[in-house]
DNA sequence: AACATCCTTGTAATCGTTTACAGTTGTTTT
DNA sequence: AAAACAACTGTAAACGATTACAAGGATGTT
């Protein structure tokens, strides 16, 4: 396996120069550079990350941890993650929490403490006290996408306020008995995502002089069949079905819009539903619904820590509560209209 | 940073007998592994995975390459050996190559060829010649799910006997009017998983005695709404509308059955329909569908790739081609039945 | 021509482990 | 009691880069 020494040979340089060449560093002339980049081609040599690390204390390589990946939102934001970050010159190592409570203590007090990488990013992850020092410990910064972190950087949308939005777009075109479909805030990710987005319905509906009706709630795990219950309950009793529902989540909104449809009501003539994420397929569904950009988000969070590197963190505090909100778009399409 | 020697000086002895103690080799004695152990824990001490990678050669990495992680198949597959490589002491590199081309070639021609992996995991990737060869002259175990791999171990299901055991269930439910909606081979992947699903589907009608029609083809983009348009295609003109279709993936499927009801067709009444993939949805949807078991399939894998790594590979071919059939298994549920 | 300055280059220490080898201690055999 | 052997332990040489420091060479100034 060839190394710096036979290209500095092969060269007939020091490796010194030939490390400074390769790195693009000053301090070398145009003949000796040439030289090398020709002796490093003709060899292929590859330098071996492992000693770069060593020496420079720097992996090049960042912790992405997901809480499962089979989900639309997040395997865009770690798509979006992943390609940034390589366009960075930085390498992705992914962390699920997919197996529990077991996982998630593998992860964060073993796997992400064995100085593999430089940074950490959580997608949609609630930290704990002590995952946080950890990390700072070995001062490493984090940056969250997907909600607010405690004690440190974090990136998304205001999830209280895009929930008085949908409620509100819902309110406009004059509906008044509007349910909402939502996950489970006690099981659900880490995140309050759920409790929050309810949070700003109730208040939307308190805003307009409305009383919140407990019947026209429901919890469901963020998926097509939980919502689909979920919508039927809601809409089976037609002496208390409401005439608009707002789910927290696209996916959610296409159960409760099949659930709709199969107990013969019409959407949106008869039930109007909007959704919330902007997933790809919610245009085929024509569901109005609230973008939240996650590739967009991604890009954003994996250009804040990618910065963060570059910065000499030295004396300064290196994981600050910071929390970038994000703006979110209302997306009117066929699912919502004026109730009848 | 504590690093090895305060440990050895913390506990009284060597940074030889911290190692040997550390990673449960043989030749310390039971006093001075314990002690070693509490002087470890009272620092705080993590190994540095760098010097441990330059000292041994092994980085405890493997690259796990992905086309895209949006679809179901491949983030499930991501999510399995994700878990069982994590269960073996084995971190994951992701990379996706979403970016097309030029991604594609970031990720083969760089990233993994930066001595950062002991070897790469492909999803459903058929590698270039060159891919190969560059990876086989680092020394880097390769093993692909999804399809074989020519030149390197890989694991998948027999694509060809799949879609003929999907369109044989179909013609013995006595249907002889059966359409296909399937991936476009130039395009679809890199693999020809498409292309063997319908050579098994034209095989089945063959066998059966049965002409195959044109008209009852279709290509999509494995996506529902590809799949929804392609089936109103095929399923629109009532002079030739086939009474079963086989689709090529649950999602395409799922796209299938909504066509078929809004052109006023009752599945699996007035037309069957039937999936592959298993898809986590297809339960509540009701498919009849053909499970390939990727979680399995991405634990065998995973494990293959890891067992690589424990055997002493120095004098035997590294990367022999070797293909794992995978067994696939037929779930009958409701969307298809007796031709009326 | 002597000197200062700047640019280029090389030498060698450094990063933090593993492990070959040699040395020490203690136990068993003769 | 000496010899042979086993089990443990330590010393120091790798691993392959980066980079502080010293040194050399070219150029310009006086």
């Amino acid at each position: 396996m060839v190394g710096i020494e036979e290209v500095a040979a092969y060269a007939g340089v020091s490796t010194a120069t030939v490390s400074r060449a390769l790195n693009d560093k000053p301090h070398v002339s145009k003949l000796a550079r040439e030289k090398v980049i020709k002796a490093a081609d003709d060899l292929g040599y590859v330098p071996s990350s492992s000693a770069y690390t060593l020496a420079t204390g720097k992996t090049k390589n960042v912790g992405v941890v997901v809480p499962f990946v089979d989900r639309w939102f997040f395997s865009v934001v770690l798509e979006g993650l992943s390609e940034t970050l390589n366009g960075r010159g930085l390498d992705v190592s992914f962390y699920s929490m997919k197996g529990g409570e077991g996982q998630r203590n593998l992860v964060f007090n073993e796997l992400l403490l064995r100085k593999k990488v430089d940074g950490v990013l959580t997608i949609a992850v609630k930290l704990t006290e002590d995952e946080l020092t950890n990390l700072t410990n070995l001062r490493k910064p984090i940056v969250g996408v997907g909600g607010p972190i405690t004690g440190a950087r974090s990136l998304g949308i205001d999830d209280e306020g895009a929930g008085r939005l949908a409620t509100q777009h819902l309110l406009s075109l004059g509906h008044t008995e509007i349910g909402i479909i939502t996950g489970n805030p006690a099981t659900e990710l880490e995140f309050h995502q759920p409790y929050l987005r309810q949070t700003g319905y109730k208040e939307a509906l308190l805003d307009a002089g409305l009383d919140v009706q407990r019947t026209w709630f429901a919890e469901a795990d963020f998926t097509i069949p939980g919502a689909y219950h979920a919508a039927k309950q809601i809409l089976g009793d037609p002496r208390s079905a409401p005439t608009a529902i707002f789910c927290a989540s696209d996916e959610m909104a296409f159960g409760a819009i099949q659930a709709a449809k199969d107990l013969g009501y019409s959407v949106p003539d008869d039930i109007s539903v909007i959704g919330m994420d902007n997933h790809d397929l919610s245009g085929f569904y024509n569901l109005t619904t609230i973008d939240q950009k996650p590739r967009e988000q991604a890009a954003r969070a994996a250009n804040m820590l990618a910065d963060l590197f570059d910065q000499d963190l030295k004396d300064k505090k290196l994981n600050v509560q910071e929390f970038h909100e994000w703006p979110v778009e209302l997306l009117i399409r066929g699912s919502t209209s004026r109730r009848r």
